[in-house]
DNA sequence: GTAGAAGCTAACATCGATGTCAGGTTCAAG
DNA sequence: CTTGAACCTGACATCGATGTTAGCTTCTAC
């Protein structure tokens, strides 16, 4: 398929296609004129990347995790190298700290929106 | 307590503590000289905005909603107005959405950490 | 009063994914 | 062949919190 249509199927902006494609995050066949065509397999990836930029990582960490993970096509490429596992695993924890920090700002979201939405300040009472 | 202790307990940088005060999240007496000056309560303060910072919500956001919220003095000295609530649920709604992500990512780290650390891929099987 | 630490303001830099625009080329259907 | 949609590259803009620097002032302890 070409970008226009990836791009639909992946709700990613052509933009940053290309951009995943600079960063090498994504690799597609040229038309004789220069078009980009992707595989069936291409959405998946996108998704893939997709999730990893929602965590946070940085495109070149991606680029380093991206052929050791469970591809459409079956199993990983490549085994992550021991340095690579020890930069996930501090990734995983900077994870876990973030997920803390969003549950307790949730809970302060929620003290707020249930004052205001059940309890009447006192000074109205 | 002036800027520099405040930065050194609450671990934030001087030039965002005064940039907290551009946006209206953080105010100071200021010595005859100029010099900010804090109270106790600063901390928490600060310990607060960081929170929400850590949350993804905007500075913005924050200056609506921390006059809403209990502070170290006692309760709240504002209530969320019904369009600051809508706004509230929209942002926990973004938390939990985030929260999901990072959940899957994490997954997707720990499947790469795994298959390095434990299983050697299949191919050499 | 004087030296050095600590503060002040203002301005500019940064990071990284993404938006957007310009000017040109290719593709597909008539 | 022609036309309009889709695509190409390259460059510049953006957002927002924070870093950094410069040049100056204030504070504190001697």
């Amino acid at each position: 398929m070409r970008i226009g249509e990836l791009a639909r199927r992946t709700g990613v902006s052509e933009r940053s296609l290309r951009y995943y494609e600079q960063q090498g995050l994504l690799v597609a066949r040229r038309t004789a004129g220069g078009h980009r065509e992707y595989p069936e397999a291409a959405v998946d990836r996108v998704v893939h990347i997709q999730e990893l930029f929602a965590a946070g990582l940085h495109s070149r960490t991606i680029y380093k995790i991206l052929p050791c993970m469970r591809d459409s096509d079956g199993g990983p490429s490549e085994t992550a190298t021991p340095l690579l596992v020890e930069e996930l695993a501090a990734e995983r924890e900077r994870i876990d700290r973030t997920i803390d920090d969003l549950l307790r700002s949730r809970e302060v979201l929620d003290e707020v929106i249930a004052t205001a939405s059940g309890q009447p300040p006192a000074e109205a009472a």
